[in-house]
DNA sequence: CGACTCGTACGATAGGCATCGTAGTACGGG
DNA sequence: CCCGTACTACGATGCCTATCGTACGAGTCG
């Protein structure tokens, strides 16, 4: 049977019984990585790393994608020369109901009190 | 009017509206005190120090304590010798509505699939 | 007072991590 | 085939932190 390879380089991820509650927190407990997770949240379709517009460098923007991916919390693909990044929202839902919405409510809420 | 000191030492809290998100995430991202935190929720009620039986010195306890007491997680009062330790669910409730229900349920059900 | 318990303070240590810069790899288009 | 874009790998740096041990302070009880 031919590979089922979709492209060359493929990522590791954790699977939905690896993930651990404390390595997502960890993940969303840096500003940068919770303004990340909002965002695709906010989209709710993959994005490139390009179309993040951070206050980083690349090289701390790609570290900050390495951490969320390695916690469970963002699933990430090549196609092309892009790398789509996208919410794994059904293992997160599956694994920890109501808790990712909830922890999109507070970090709304904060952004609207603290102000954006 | 006579002074409302309850105890002659006083320890520092930040107010509700200083509560910050990350904080918060980043206190529970340590199982230690992720560990402390759900046993004061299933007490429902103030412990002391001494009541949690932690795998890690007094001086490590007291240092995690002082980091969910800085992030607003908790509120410690001295009482005599004890200093009790209750969770402010009040603050995190009216802050982030839903929140720490949700992070709660999520610790009880990975708790519940790999194993106390 | 004196002893004991509870918790703190301080220093040390070892590891983690957010950040950067530079050099490099993978892919797609002309 | 060469170039540009997108992202990575690696090393450095400075800071944070989880942990410990020891020495100390604050209360309580005999």
């Amino acid at each position: 049977m031919t590979s089922p390879v979709v492209s060359s380089r493929d990522l590791p991820h954790p699977a939905r019984e690896e993930i651990r509650l404390e390595s997502v927190l960890h993940a969303l407990s840096d500003p940068m990585r919770l303004r990340i997770v909002r965002e695709l949240a906010a989209v709710g379709d993959e994005l490139s790393c390009s179309r993040f517009d951070l206050p980083v460098t690349k090289s701390t923007t790609t570290h900050h994608f390495r951490v969320l991916r390695e916690a469970g919390v963002i699933r990430q693909i090549y196609r092309g020369t892009a790398k789509m990044n996208g919410l794994r929202r059904d293992d997160l839902d599956g694994l920890f109901p109501g808790l990712l919405d909830a922890l999109l409510d507070a970090a709304a809420r904060q952004a609207a009190r603290v102000g954006v």
